[in-house]
DNA sequence: TTGTAGGTTGTAACATAGTTATTTCAGGGC
DNA sequence: GCCCTGAAATAACTATGTTACAACCTACAA
């Protein structure tokens, strides 16, 4: 597994995920996969396996991606200021690569199941909200607790709106953009530490 | 549309009930929905119109039960108690009614799309909250505020965790339940109003 | 009672999906 | 030159949503 990919490979996937992004996980077929590689349907499954194999590489592709957006926030020097950024950068990437989220959360891809390399990446990307939680706690900006479990309480609300966004699920007129930020603030006061001047 | 059902259209909707329950979405198919209630495949178009015309139904019937849940949780005379275990219901209900919740939020039968009928009992669900927050509000236990919008941010940040636990993604080895309360608390604490006395 | 219109049913067929079997073929080794 | 091996393409198999079609009711009017 996860050996180095032949140039008919690499062709697979980037055609697996322009089809992704343009059509979603119902335009994602083995045989347009193929056909837009321009090889038989036979290459996808001598190179992945299967078509999950394929959609295995999609998830992690798009983990990557969140990763990469996360860390695009870089570090101001302000912890909860990085922290709020990393919220919109996760729901601005989410945005912009909206079938990848639903592969990676919402289980788009009928009986798929992410392989444990996909999985590890996964938890990767969820690395990056507990460091920058840590982050705030050594700044004293955040009161004290286990990082992993508040970012786990983060995560989940943060998915939660992104998730409802994407699937269109909206009971008012309001602006997304701004119930999304009045969650973080909520997350950012119930985690902040009382200020001692 | 909508007009009753017979004896056979009610088989069906059971059936497919069932077969959603027991194998998810991936196990609900027209062919077998038939075949579980006696009938030709022609039994559910002649009815339904087409395979989401079933979906439409269980998605209905989804919505239906969380509302239950939700009002199950009934009117102890504290309006905070009362959203704390509504939350809590909300919960219950999701991980009861698994394969229903995914069909609900999370697409899980490809290409359905739910009809205005449906939408409107999604949205009715929604109220249910929203009459929550207002009920907390009129206590002087809840900020003052759009009751749609506070009970949006209340659902999307609900929505997400018990999402990630249906799906099954974890981080850590914590209790999703302790996390799920540990989020609840945190909207607690955000929309409460400071106390005066 | 009879005939007709309209809907329902069961069977079979169609298109498309994932996957597998078979054939084809190119490149080396003898 | 002949044969073996491995990969590719073609075709086939199974399952799925859907549709076509003929047979069969079921009203309802004459």
């Amino acid at each position: 597994m996860a050996r180095a990919l032949d140039e008919q490979g690499q062709a697979l996937l980037d055609a697996a995920s322009g089809l992704l992004a343009a059509e979603g996980a119902t335009g994602l077929t083995v045989r347009r996969i193929a056909a837009d590689a321009g090889c038989s349907t036979m290459g996808v499954y001598s190179r992945f396996g299967n078509k999950d194999g394929v959609v295995d590489h999609l998830y992690m592709e798009g983990f990557r991606r969140l990763i990469a957006a996360m860390e695009g926030v870089g570090d101001s020097g302000d912890p909860l200021t990085d922290m709020r950024r990393c919220g919109q950068a996760y729901r601005r990437n989410a945005l912009e690569n909206a079938t990848y989220y639903l592969v990676m959360f919402a289980r788009a891809v009928p009986g798929f199941v992410p392989s444990d390399e996909a999985k590890a990446v996964s938890l990767a990307s969820f690395q990056r909200m507990a460091d920058r939680v840590r982050k705030c706690q050594e700044a004293g900006q955040y009161i004290d607790g286990s990082p992993t479990a508040m970012a786990e309480v983060i995560w989940g609300a943060i998915h939660g709106h992104v998730m409802l966004e994407l699937v269109g699920m909206r009971a008012t007129g309001d602006d997304p953009a701004e119930r999304y930020e009045h969650m973080l603030d909520l997350i950012e006061q119930g985690f902040r530490r009382p200020e001692r001047d």
